[in-house]
RNA sequence: GGUACCAUAGCUCAGUUGGUAGAGCAACGGACUGAAAAUCCGUGUGUCCCUGGUUCAAUUCCAGGUGGUACCA
């Protein structure tokens, strides 16, 4: 019988240092890495998105890092079908492989499953969404009353984005979103171990800011000025990117630009954790703690 | 040195005709199934600058002090 693979999950806030741990293991397990991280998938925005150097790719195989163009559209059950294929494949030749990244929902996606449903018709979705804009969300709310009465009461009314995907789902599909909406955990046919990355709130703090600064100095700004073309495309609705064009559109100056970068950055952060700490699979580390890799190890031989 | 004005939450400020106070931002907590670095929800955390006076009661009125700002010397 064939021996059992092992995903091991490096997960965190921003700025947790994940990067550097995954590429640690990777080279220990001599292994390679699937990023999980949503913004890092755009090939046009490395330095906005903290993605590995070139010269931290050119130590360990990274997949699905700069393997998209902002042009592209993506969503987390492409990304599960891509990182399930990616698997299938490199199970083949690892026992073990390390995926990173600190997108909860797309982290879920790989480790859980994710229901079944239709991609959004983009016309449907631009029809909603200017229904929403010109006349407010009590339309919408009224149209999911209709749709999906289940749904409507158990969802975040307040949230145009819920409302409109879920009228999305019941219309093009001519099924209630309640009832394609299982949300049953999928049983994996790998292992999974998942290392969460966490410091003392002050001590993430001071890394994110320091970071945000390094990140500049390394041309942050001439990205962001060369992404201006594509600035409203969902890739670039993204932390840094939305101030940065603030700064060139002259509502902001770079200072009070930086500083809202190093806040939302830091609100961003407290986000990820609210998500991760809910998962009671994570075990928690320093990113210096030097026993992660003998954790892994132990776990690899618990779990043959 | 003199005069005027100001001093209230982490920041910017509102307010109390005397009954210990509230907005925005920040902060903190939470939600989350094809836009997720997105989107949405909840919470006020306070020697009301200090000391004294008047008063049943002072953050509020009065006096002095301290600090700041402006103008005059």
């Amino acid at each position: 019988m064939a021996k059992k693979k092992t995903l091991v999950v490096v997960l965190g806030p921003t700025a947790s240092g994940k990067t550097d741990v995954a590429i640690r293991l990777a080279k220990y397990f001599d292994t390679e890495i699937i990023s999980a991280d949503s913004r890092q998938f755009y090939r046009e925005i490395p330095i906005g998105t903290a993605a590995p150097t070139a010269q931290q790719l050119s130590k360990v195989t990274h997949h699905l890092v700069g393997n998209l163009s902002l042009n592209d559209d993506y969503n987390v059950s492409r990304f599960e079908q891509d990182v399930m294929a990616l698997l299938k494949e490199k199970f083949r030749v690892h026992d073990l492989l390390i995926m990173t990244g600190g997108s909860g929902l797309y982290i879920d996606a790989v480790c859980k499953g994710i229901d079944s449903l239709p991609d959004p018709d983009p016309l449907l979705r631009k029809t909603l969404q200017e229904k929403w804009q010109q006349q407010g969300i009590e339309v919408l709310q009224q149209q999911l009353q209709q749709l999906d009465a289940e749904y409507y009461e158990q969802v975040d009314r307040k949230n145009h984005k819920r409302l409109m995907r879920a009228i999305e789902v019941c219309l093009q599909t001519g099924q209630k979103y309640s009832e394609l909406r299982l949300n049953k955990p999928q049983k994996r046919d790998f292992n999974i171990l998942k290392i969460g990355l966490d410091l003392p709130r002050e001590q993430l703090f001071a890394r994110i800011n320091r970071r945000t600064e390094i990140m500049l100095s390394n041309g942050w700004l001439e990205e962001a000025r060369s992404a201006l073309p594509f600035r409203h495309k969902n890739a670039l609705n993204t932390v840094g990117y939305k101030e940065l064009f603030a700064y060139l559109d002259g509502e902001l100056t770079l200072e009070e630009a930086v500083d809202k970068i190093k806040t939302n950055t830091r609100r961003y952060a407290k986000r990820q954790l609210t998500w991760f700490k809910k998962d009671k699979e994570i075990h928690w580390f320093s990113p210096e703690d030097e026993e992660i890799r003998q954790f892994v190890e132990e776990f690899l031989v618990g779990n043959p």
